[in-house]
DNA sequence: GTGGGAGCTGTGAGCGCTAACTTGGCACTA
DNA sequence: TAGTGCCAAGTTAGCGCTCACAGCTCCCAC
């Protein structure tokens, strides 16, 4: 306790302590802070110098008891570790940024729509304006759809789900490219390792892949299903190497393509000579698999910035011109593929 | 507007209208909320039962203006699409949750001092609690010691940097474990392909490699230098492959190893009978490389939940045991090693 | 009886900010 | 000179919650 009647103690300044500083009213700090008009330069010049030398900060709290505006957006995301969903999660984080709002993460482990459900909730508890969900199972975007929330919420992933505003990948689109350039070069039909069965992006790349065989009235075989790990790819492997007349394979993400390059070189098959591999997603490393991987771009960070902004559009009230928003894959041609017979 | 004079309004419910509702004072309904004690059990369940007809939650911008506390911790990432930045986020949120706290992120492109700075403040502007930094950065890191910060901080990455609380893993200690490992198998000495001079990973595990050669009686070559990614790695390896009397590697993570496996494969050098190759980190497709890597594996997600510990601890005002923690890795043996000479 | 300590609940103030309104001054017009 | 309008401030009232402090009831000891 200060000897002056003010007191000296350690406390944060408060807008009323700038406002005394620089001789004005805390309305009048409060303007400057927000810019607002009608503020005479020299007036604003001596708030703004009282605040650097107080090292004011507004107090986000108040700022967002008054305003109810918390400037804050929350992501529910799945698995974070896969470079899919991380590379999401940085596009949304740095769109928001540029727009003024802060990110909330959440993980969920589990995919059942309860745990979605209770991640929704618990970023609306903390007072979040809108909610990004990137969790690509038929389970998540069920319970999503049907979620009782308040908050505005825009889902990423695929699915034809149009009660939720939505921003995919062209997923059928690029399985059939994948597997079109496999019959254009001789193939007389493509295998398929798909990714787990209840997830959209599995479903989509598997009828992708289905209705471009039957289009050229090639065979369908039975679809290897994996869990997107290169594990699960190797696995696979195994399985197709074992069939003997497999000369092309279409994976459903890059990882599972490695697993299953790996399980045919141990097979003693050569990729692209005796069986030609493509993958999905482009991961930076597929460039540099034994071969290199021929592969479906999809760009996940152009993912993450376009479902903020229709989050953003939705929040700030501007019409939604599309409230479904695909986005095209492009196929990246590598070594991992040749004309059927070449040697 | 209704007949009523207390109106229909579609407003938020708040405190004082579940109090109304179950014939309490707000402050009983608070008591409730917060589980004071002295609150009789029937009137606890009136309360509870208000608030689950009216779907009442509480405001977090009012708690927090009041209790001075957000319940949220903050995250600078510098990469978040890396695999050990987005494993260590994600170890960090999930023992945050479970630790009662919210986390916000924030991601640094560009990794000077001013830019790190800069993110602290706009948490610290959001009301963060405490900050976990990553961004294993040598520029970084005495950005971070330096701090005006007047926010409880963590850092995780490597270094010796004691005046900021840091959670680390023994790369010193595993990069030596590898080179070890490689000269015990008879090799005469052991190439290094590092990755970025300014990062402190980097410079310990290149340490490890160095001290360990000289400890042997090694000659010890010059370092490769790569950037982390498989494309750098790939070029390290043409030049390796040019030397002609390598016969082993250890690349600093296993990115650059995979780039570098399949210059060697495409210099017609075999792995592991020509040249052995270890890597760093582990990642989850390590062991599906051609060949199968062996490499040294370090758990990111425990990174994250010590460094959160210890932020925890030290806003929770627990006396700091060690404000310095070092996490061991493990060397996971694999095909793509064999001893001098085998054939 | 009556004082007093529990157990339970209510009252009032105030966290730091913004929104809405009010006030005062000055220039320009009629 | 009075009236109008605009600019540049100040004043007041909350936002929805928690904290500190009263009360009130009940029960038991003396």
């Amino acid at each position: 306790m200060g000897t002056d009647s003010a007191g000296t103690e350690q406390r944060q300044p408060v807008m009323a302590d700038v406002a005394k500083l620089a001789g004005v009213s805390h309305q009048t700090v409060s303007r400057v802070l927000n810019g607002a008009p009608h503020v005479r330069p020299d007036t604003r010049d001596r708030v703004l110098a009282a605040i650097r030398e107080l090292d004011y900060r507004p107090n986000s709290a108040a700022r967002a008891l008054v305003t109810r505006r918390s400037q804050t957006l929350g992501v529910v995301s799945f698995d974070s570790t896969l470079y899919g969903p991380a590379s999401m999660l940085d596009g949304i984080e740095r769109a928001a940024r540029s727009a003024g709002y802060f990110v909330s993460v959440t993980s969920l482990r589990s995919l059942d729509g309860r745990s979605v459900q209770e991640a929704v909730d618990r970023l609306r508890d903390q007072g979040v304006e809108g909610v990004v969900v990137i969790a690509p199972q038929t389970s998540a975007v069920s319970a999503v759809a049907r979620l009782s929330s308040s908050v505005p919420l825009v889902a990423v992933g695929s699915g034809n789900q149009t009660q939720v505003p939505m921003v995919s990948v062209g997923n059928r689109y690029g399985a059939g490219e994948a597997t079109g350039h496999l019959l254009d070069l001789g193939h007389r039909t493509v295998h398929h390792v798909a990714g787990p069965a209840n997830w959209l992006e599995s479903q989509d790349r598997e009828e992708g892949w289905r209705l471009t065989l039957q289009a050229a009235g090639a065979p369908v075989p039975e679809v290897e299903r994996g869990d997107w790990s290169a594990r699960s790819g190797y696995q696979a492997g195994l399985r197709i190497a074992g069939l003997g007349d497999v000369t092309a394979v279409f994976c459903a993400n890059d990882h599972m393509a490695l697993g299953l390059l790996r399980a045919l070189h141990e097979a003693g098959r050569s990729v692209p000579y005796d069986i030609s591999v493509v993958g999905f997603d482009d991961i930076p490393e597929a460039a540099y698999f034994t071969p290199p991987l021929t592969t479906v771009r999809q760009d996940f960070g152009e993912l993450g910035r376009r479902a903020l902004e229709l989050l953003v559009g939705e929040l700030e009230g501007v019409a939604p011109a599309e409230t479904q928003v695909q986005i095209a894959p492009e196929m990246v041609l590598r070594r991992s593929v040749a004309p059927i017979g070449h040697r």
